[in-house]
DNA sequence: AGCACGCCGACT
DNA sequence: GTCGGCGTGCTC
């Protein structure tokens, strides 16, 4: 008797056994896909995690549909890590394996219909929509469920499906198909029959009445002679300045033959191997501090200001890694970066360099995973975002995590809700390999962890060149006003250092942390603003397409003329937005270009792309942007950088909301004078004498770790206490409330104190579903896994309450 | 998560 | 009287 335990694909907590051959025993391995039948009808992809004789006692076994793989798409080491991360991030393997298998991978089956012979049918007992299945099976051999919607032009048709099937008219079967499909590539040769001289006169003679598929014959004749290589369909197409249907026409006159070849999606085309550039005397010395770090810690964490040349230093490290053979991971917090940083790694590494990201379709994702899982040259070097900590590597040598202190390498939803650094740094454990965390403003947890002696620190402090830091100016907005000294959001200071910054042919960014025109639209006679009617917040002015927009669920209507509840046209708009900063810099400097950058114009694949080029081109004098321009872009012409507003951020209910502000605006100052000339910086709010704001412009960052850490020990936060942050959700407002105050009740029984909550967050409705959150403190002292056990408990008994199996509850370990 | 089974309202 | 809503329970 054989078994295996298989992951399925679904967030259940158990592995889930099914009986296999002798045979298949001998094959299968850990780590392959089979698919296997599961409940009534459906078949889904599972991936082998076991093998073992253990018959189970209580239910028999089924048998697995059939065997995917010749070899293991996931490997050992792997399977450890999904392991890892399961019991850390407090969720199921099947979200795990979800979240790491490109899409591709997961089988599909769909159901398919067809003709029962067997029986003969008496048409009466048809009824008219069943008749006209019946029908067309007559025609058809087989049908899918999507047809039979066509056909009917209804919705919900498997009450149909299976009244057929009771009266045996019909067959079902689940067909199984492979999503992943090889690139081919279309290409062209003339036949084989007028290879000599004479049959191509003849050709071409022939025809001279048809001249543009003669016009196309020629080109491919100086194309092919030209260059010497198989041409592609595409490139004749162009070249020629033909329709597809000449060339068609010409393939199907058997005068070219068309064929296929198979290609990567993802293709790297330019030169390579360019020398690495020479380290300068401080990068010298930071490399030389790395490398002995290494030999104390695993984990070093680089803290370079902006501007240091910390890549130049990865590539170095890199360099020596992938000279062992070996492959590395480098991590990057979004994909707006990778274009230039891309670009500087494949200058050095050429073909060695592969991309993954979530912009990235499901077949270029099969592809970078198997170059990655056969060891293959192509991607010795992985540049990816946080997903790719997912990626089969075999022969891992070296992690590097950039910007270190992104907060968006933790995913927060779907499960699993990981941390990418901390996922990255365990993956570099089970290789045995060293991680470099690199950031200009360090994560407090990260830095508490050089403090720890559990990760080395090396510091860089000059910028390359010797450039100086930016010089930032406070801009105390609230006298400003007072003294009548602003232009809308502008004051005078900010206006002077635009004009002279765009005299002198240099660019401005401007800073705007927020989305859209204007966040609230307020009805000056009664007070009233629109909401969103599925969401408990206001909705937000888009001037752009005069819209009013909710920035959670998606939600949008035309802008509203009059007041919803009492009629007045006297609308005013309060608060401001990156679309409204546009606005205004438009009417303030009419003869600059301006451009703006956020989730509304970066749609798309190369969305960000365009605009940074644009951008870099000097085409754009003026960016106007939210966080998204903080995220190492590297701007050579940018002199001025200007925050709009530094009070929102500050402002922002979270224990971490300072040291983010912190790192945003040094950040974004960064961005200023980059090469040369020193930049400038303006840093426009309402209280002047903020501690951070304070730190921010003298780039304090040891007085901002010191003060920030004296705050976290006060009111118990991390890095000292750690963090789990239970979510209820429901679409009962009583069901919310009731259900959480259970759940906080069953958790203070356990832990006594260190509970926060249930509280409703500022946002208490989010697609017509109520949230209440509870925090769990762990103390430094508290076992973070027996804390973890005993939740898992209380959740399990939660949910054994019938009242609450509607309930929705999410586990967010580390949710900072 | 899906999907089937089972019990109560608005339609022919 | 039926179609169809979603509450509840199970999946090797």
């Amino acid at each position: 008797m054989h078994f295996i335990d298989v992951i399925l694909p679904i967030p259940l907590p158990k592995l889930f056994t099914y009986s296999i051959t002798e045979a298949e025993a001998g094959f299968l391995k850990p780590g392959m896909r089979v698919s296997v039948p599961f409940g009534k009808a459906k078949i889904y992809t599972a991936l082998v995690f076991n093998i073992h004789g253990n018959e189970p006692l209580v239910y028999d076994a089924k048998e697995i549909h059939q065997i995917l793989d010749d070899e293991v798409v996931v490997t050992e080491k792997q399977l450890e890590h999904w392991q890892w991360i399961s019991e850390y991030y407090m969720c199921t393997l099947g979200d795990v394996m979800r979240a790491s298998l490109p899409n591709a991978f997961l089988l599909e089956s769909e159901t398919v219909i067809s003709k029962n012979y067997d029986v003969t049918i008496d048409e009466a007992d048809l009824k008219d929509d069943e008749f006209l299945i019946y029908e067309a099976l007559l025609h058809q051999t087989s049908l899918k469920i999507h047809d039979i919607v066509s056909i009917l032009n209804k919705k919900n048709v498997l009450p149909l499906i299976k009244s057929l099937l009771d009266k045996q008219v019909i067959l079902v079967e689940e067909e199984i198909y492979e999503k992943y499909k090889p690139k081919l590539v279309r290409y062209v040769k003339l036949h084989s029959k007028f290879s000599s001289e004479k049959n191509l006169q003849d050709l071409l003679e022939d025809l001279s009445r048809a001249p543009k598929q003669r016009e196309v014959v020629l080109t491919l004749f100086s194309l092919s002679a030209q260059i010497k290589k198989p041409i592609k369909v595409s490139e004749l197409t162009e070249k020629s300045n033909t329709s597809s249907a000449i060339i068609k026409s010409l393939i199907d006159k058997n005068i070219l033959e068309e064929y296929f070849v198979q290609t990567d999606r993802v293709q790297y085309s330019g030169d390579e191997n360019n020398p690495l550039k020479q380290l300068n005397e401080p990068q010298k010395i930071a490399f030389q501090e790395i490398k002995s770090s290494f030999e104390t810690y695993n984990i070093t964490l680089l803290h370079g200001v902006t501007s240091s040349g910390k890549t130049e230093i990865y590539v170095k490290l890199i360099e020596e890694v992938i000279a062992q053979g070996k492959q590395v991971l480098y991590l990057l917090p979004e994909i707006a970066l990778t274009t230039q940083l891309v670009n500087r790694l494949q200058d050095y590494f050429g073909e060695k360099v592969a991309v993954f990201h979530s912009k990235y379709s499901s077949h270029e994702r099969v592809e970078v995973w198997n170059h990655v899982l056969n060891n293959s040259p192509k991607a010795q070097i992985v540049l990816g975002a946080r997903s790719s900590v997912f990626l089969p590597f075999n022969n891992l040598g070296l992690v590097i995590v950039d910007e270190e202190h992104e907060s968006s390498y933790k995913q927060f939803d779907p499960a699993p809700r990981y941390h990418a650094r901390d996922t990255a740094i365990v993956l570099a454990h089970l290789f045995n390999c060293k991680t470099l965390l690199g950031s200009a403003t360090p994560s407090i947890e990260s830095y508490y962890n050089t403090k720890l002696k559990k990760y080395g620190l090396v510091e860089l402090t000059t910028r390359y060149n010797d450039v100086l830091m930016p010089d930032i100016e406070l801009v105390d907005i609230k006298d400003k006003q007072k003294r009548k000294r602003m232009t809308g959001h502008f004051s005078d200071r900010l206006i002077e250092e635009m004009t002279e910054t765009l005299k002198e042919g240099h660019q401005i960014i401007l800073f705007q942390n927020r989305r859209g025109f204007s966040p609230i639209v307020e009805c000056q006679t009664c007070g009233h603003s629109p909401q969103c009617p599925n969401c408990d917040v206001s909705l937000t002015y888009h001037q752009y397409k005069d819209e009013l927009r909710c920035h959670y669920c998606g939600y949008h209507s035309v802008m509203i003329k009059t007041c919803e509840a009492c009629g007045s046209v006297d609308l005013d708009n309060k608060g401001f937005g990156t679309e409204q900063v546009q606005e205004e810099v438009s009417t303030l400097f009419p003869e600059y270009k301006v451009a703006r950058m956020d989730l509304d114009t970066t749609r798309g694949k190369y969305g960000y792309e365009k605009i940074i080029t644009s951008f870099e081109q000097k085409e754009v004098d003026i960016l106007v942007g939210t966080q998204m321009l903080t995220k190492g872009l590297d701007f050579r012409h940018v002199k001025l950088v200007g925050i709009m507003n530094a009070d929102n951020m500050l402002n922002f209910p979270d224990f971490r909301a300072h040291e983010r502000s912190f790192q945003l605006m040094l950040q974004v100052s960064g961005r200023a004078g980059r090469t040369e000339e020193r930049g400038k910086v303006i840093i426009q709010t309402y209280n002047p004498y903020h501690n951070i704001l304070q730190q921010v412009s003298t780039n304090a960052y040891q007085k901002m770790y010191e003060e920030q850490m004296e705050e976290r020990r006060n009111f118990k936060y991390p890095p000292l206490y750690r963090l789990i942050k239970i979510t209820i959700k429901h679409r009962n407002y009583n069901m919310v409330n009731v259900a959480s105050d259970w759940y906080a009740k069953s958790l203070r029984i356990v832990f006594k104190t260190d509970i926060l909550g249930p509280e409703f967050p500022a946002v208490s409705r989010i697609r017509n579903q109520f949230i209440k959150h509870i925090i769990v403190k762990i103390p430094p002292k508290q076992s973070v896994s027996k804390t973890k056990e005993a939740i898992i408990k209380i959740n399990n008994s939660f949910f054994a309450v019938k009242d609450f199996r509607a309930v929705r509850v999410i586990l967010n370990v580390d949710n900072y």
